[in-house]
DNA sequence: ATTATAATTAGTAATGGTTATCATTATTGA
DNA sequence: TCAATAATGATAACCATTACTAATTATAAT
């Protein structure tokens, strides 16, 4: 079995997503790392982002479209995403686990979480097209 | 302005869709429009594909791994993702407008709608497991 | 029916995000 | 300090998707 070494680059991936909550993609990562560790490759930064993804440290984000984005709060949280400018915030509501319970009442199967993500406009975005 | 011309390959991906309810890829689609257009390209299908989405007249599922899939139902509903066989299922369940308002009250901006994937196990999957 | 037009197609090349490969470097435990 | 091995940087490969283009097809006007 693979013990896990420890890696000043990993830790900086780490550090970028614990500071930031823009949720950023792979490679506003990389870019963040990268004034730290100028020469960190985009692989490391992509490996890194799974491994810790894996290990449950960090969360995958699909919201649709455009590539994956990452977030550094595990806490389960749903997602809203401005289909203006396209960025994506976290709605401080609370997850509603009751519907895992009623969403696997009608599939027959065993239901253990589920992800929801929120679309519209977002209050800058909306004050823009005022003006 | 672009007028909409009538094309028998986009009827077919239509039919394809609206006969499959197993939300296929758009490789997926375009095994299937092969058996009636043996010369259908791929880039058709994804044209297509692009087109009746943009339409509203399908969906667009992005159910978290792997390739883009394609609903021809779209009435608004949940779906169920199988982590082990990765099928994706519908759930005949009542879609939580309200949720939509309850997570407007807490971003500020304006939320038109959601999208929610359910993960777990399905039904045989878990009866593959008890073997 | 013929023709002009513009949308659609098949085929193929290009793109973009992500993963794999591999020689070199860094970490760790003895 | 040294051996074992995980991690890295650089680069190539991969795969889903999109863009390009000449040829074809559908539509509307003649």
């Amino acid at each position: 079995m693979k013990t896990l070494k420890h890696s000043r680059q990993r830790d900086a991936i780490m550090n970028c997503l614990m500071a930031r909550h823009d949720h950023p993609t792979a490679d506003a990562v990389y870019l963040s790392v990268r004034e730290e560790f100028p020469n960190v490759s985009l692989g490391t930064v992509y490996r890194n982002l799974n491994l810790l993804a894996d290990l449950g440290e960090i969360r995958r984000l699909n919201c649709g479209n455009g590539p994956e984005r990452f977030d550094g709060d595990t806490h389960p949280h749903y997602h809203f995403i401005c289909r203006e400018c396209g960025q994506v915030t976290d709605l401080p509501m609370d997850v509603l686990d009751q519907m895992n319970a009623e969403a696997q009442e009608c599939c027959g199967g065993q239901i253990d979480n589920h992800i929801t993500y929120f679309y519209g406009v977002c209050r800058e975005c909306l004050d823009k097209a005022k003006e």
